[in-house]
DNA sequence: AAAACTTCTTTAATAATTTAATAAGTTTCT
DNA sequence: AGAAACTTATTAAATTATTAAAGAAGTTTT
């Protein structure tokens, strides 16, 4: 088989794993190509039994069109989301069916020389376990907090080898997969792009309320990642002046006033000082549960817990504001850890959009709470690895 | 000749005006088509004198390969820049040159209905008096001050027709020739990323330092827009708590605290209150000539212009490190107006950026002030119209 | 219920691209 | 200095893809 046709079979096989169930005249329009040459690429995907025709689609006005899906039980990949303490790794399917349950194992990044390593023998083991044939694989993707080059596969906040040596490159020496990487607020945004609040848009803002404040942006339709692949930094866009130092080393940026860990913070601080609320019997060492039990009591109406929230959206609004002076997005998306805790976001956020955007500008910016809930990352990754998969050799010809 | 070959056409005439002289390889992979077919269209531009051939480029390495540009004297096109108080009309050919003196006209823009109906009159006698023939005319490039959108040629600032009608349809049903509009900091911005010192770039902000601060983005290597063509909206991202109002109706935008209104009206409380300058004589009601008497005096040293420039440019700063934090540009670019003052800015802004931004972030980004000089807008205006010119129809055939 | 209209599929004619061969010029090595 | 090796450009032939036209299947309108 020639490497073009190749390159065209990946990218059938692509858009079916992110259109689900497309007709050839879709897949014409989406791989920009002829009615013949898609056609006849898909009978032979189908007699490679890597596609099946899923019968005729409801007509749109005329004759009703043969539709085709990925088969399945025949591709799978593995899909990582790490933050700061907790790694996530899971096995999906290209129907973006978990198939089995998430595997969650303690791995602190910082400080951490073994970290790459122990990701690997976990990766490794889990492909193991699942009984699944390792040909069935197409790859690994991840998602992982800091600075990330995603075409070197490079991390400079961490993960970091000797000699700034591509983590992605390592990963495949030893696993023998392709291995996508990039930033966890990107693969948020990814995965809202692809199969969530964003999917259509074409400049759209996915803000990751986490342990931080992360972005990812959507302009022109694609990932937007920046010369190095470090857009997005909204965590320590410096916009107040209340003299707190962050972490960063800088003061006043966006963190140090809103971000579930200060939530947090002040929800303990509030409950020593003896404020009336649900939370009396706050999760001390624990920002996971901690964070749930905040959430939960919001949801409940506890007065406290929604003053803490609206507090912290008030000032993401501000931040927001600015992202809709610069950037004119149809859409911001609320997504991340924070998310969960639902339409409570939008009130403070709006107002705080009243006092601080044009508003001509923010008229047109719709602000939405993200449905694919905690394991969008996960989503984002698999997406990641998909986007990228053009690029791959197909494993049998 | 069918649509697709004009199509082709126009695209090499496009692309030969951005890069000037091209080789028939260059042009194949600019226009992304096989040499055959790129040859045999060249030649039918030369035949149809509107190309010519200028001899074989230096080798690199290789045979020689010959070269072409665009034939002199056979198009020309009108670049118009607008501000709120004067419009500047040229006129150019495709070499980037002004064939003419370029024409000043005072046409104030606010609550003036019979703007549009001026500038149209203005356009044609222009065209009128330049002795150049009609046909030879490709269209007319429009930069101006306000929220345009540019598909559906409408600026919602200020050039308002009855029923939100095109402006560009409107101007073309009156001349008869195609006509593009845009913002001017986005024209500046595309000035500097075709001509200027953004060539190449792929992710650059460029600042336009004028009554307010403009800002055109550069993402992706494609001039960036928004959702509905309002992106870059600078001047009015809400930084400062100093309780200022702006004219937008918020208080603490950053115009608020840098622009050269800002910085007219500064010298002259300062003057008035006795500070020591060689500024004692400035222009009282022309902010131009203030702005120029100011400029001057900067460049002879004046400590007062100088510390006003400072203050101004360390506020400047404040906003790029916010852009710096979100976008990750390669490349900062001072244009417009203030740019004239060249070097003065560049130790402030810095010295903000220092103070504001994570230091791996503006490591890599570069502050440079532009060469294109005070007709960047209307350079940028035929640029624009350049870049919509294989969507027109090809005159002749 | 037939005609007109849509949309999808198939086939044949047309057009574009790839590939291979050739020509023209540069550099490197002896 | 001169030949061999290497680049790049051009031409021609073979391959591949696209377009246009015709046919098939279904829906809507008259």
């Amino acid at each position: 088989m020639t490497e073009k046709k190749k390159l065209f079979k990946n990218r059938i096989l692509k858009e079916l794993y992110f259109g689900d169930t497309l007709s050839c005249a879709d897949l014409c329009f989406k791989i920009d190509k002829s009615f013949p040459v898609t056609q006849k690429i898909l009978e032979e995907l189908v007699t490679e039994n890597l596609v099946t025709d899923t019968g005729y689609a409801a007509s749109t006005g005329g004759r009703r069109p043969l539709t085709y899906s990925l088969q399945k039980n025949v591709m799978y990949l593995v899909s990582v989301a790490m933050d700061q303490f907790v790694t996530k790794i899971a096995i999906m399917d290209m129907q973006n069916n978990f198939i089995f349950p998430i595997e969650k194992i303690v791995l602190p990044l910082t400080n951490n020389p073994e970290a790459v390593q122990v990701l690997i023998d976990k990766i490794a083991n889990v492909i193991e376990l699942s009984g699944i044939p390792k040909e069935k694989f197409i790859g690994i993707g991840i998602g992982m907090p800091g600075f990330v080059d995603v075409e070197k596969g490079i991390n400079y906040s961490f993960l970091n080898l000797p000699d700034n040596k591509s983590i992605t490159k390592h990963i495949t020496a030893q696993i023998g997969l392709p291995v996508s990487i990039d930033n966890d607020s990107s693969l948020i945004a990814l995965a809202e792009l692809r199969f969530g609040a964003a999917k259509g848009d074409r400049n759209t803002m996915v803000i990751n309320i986490g342990w931080g404040i992360g972005l990812g942006l959507i302009l022109n339709g694609k990932l937007y990642r920046g010369h190095e692949g470090f857009a997005g930094e909204f965590s320590h866009i410096p916009i107040f002046l209340n003299g707190k130092l962050c972490w960063c080393g800088k003061a006043g940026c966006l963190e140090t006033e809103t971000s579930l860990l200060l939530i947090i913070e002040k929800a303990r601080e509030g409950i020593n000082a003896g404020r009336l609320s649900k939370l009396s019997s706050l999760p001390l060492h624990d920002p996971e549960l901690a964070c749930d039990a905040i959430i939960k009591a919001v949801k409940e109406g506890d007065q406290f817990a929604i003053e803490l929230f609206s507090k912290a959206g008030y000032n993401i609004g501000k931040g927001v504001a600015i992202l809709i002076h610069l950037l004119n997005p149809n859409k911001i998306i609320l997504s991340g850890r924070g998310a969960s805790a639902g339409q409570i976001w939008q009130a403070p956020i709006q107002q705080s959009l009243n006092e601080h955007c044009i508003h001509r500008l923010f008229q047109s910016t719709s602000i939405e709470i993200s449905k694919l809930g905690i394991d969008a990352e996960l989503i984002g990754a698999a997406a990641l690895l998909m986007e990228n998969y053009e690029q791959f050799k197909v494993s049998k010809n």
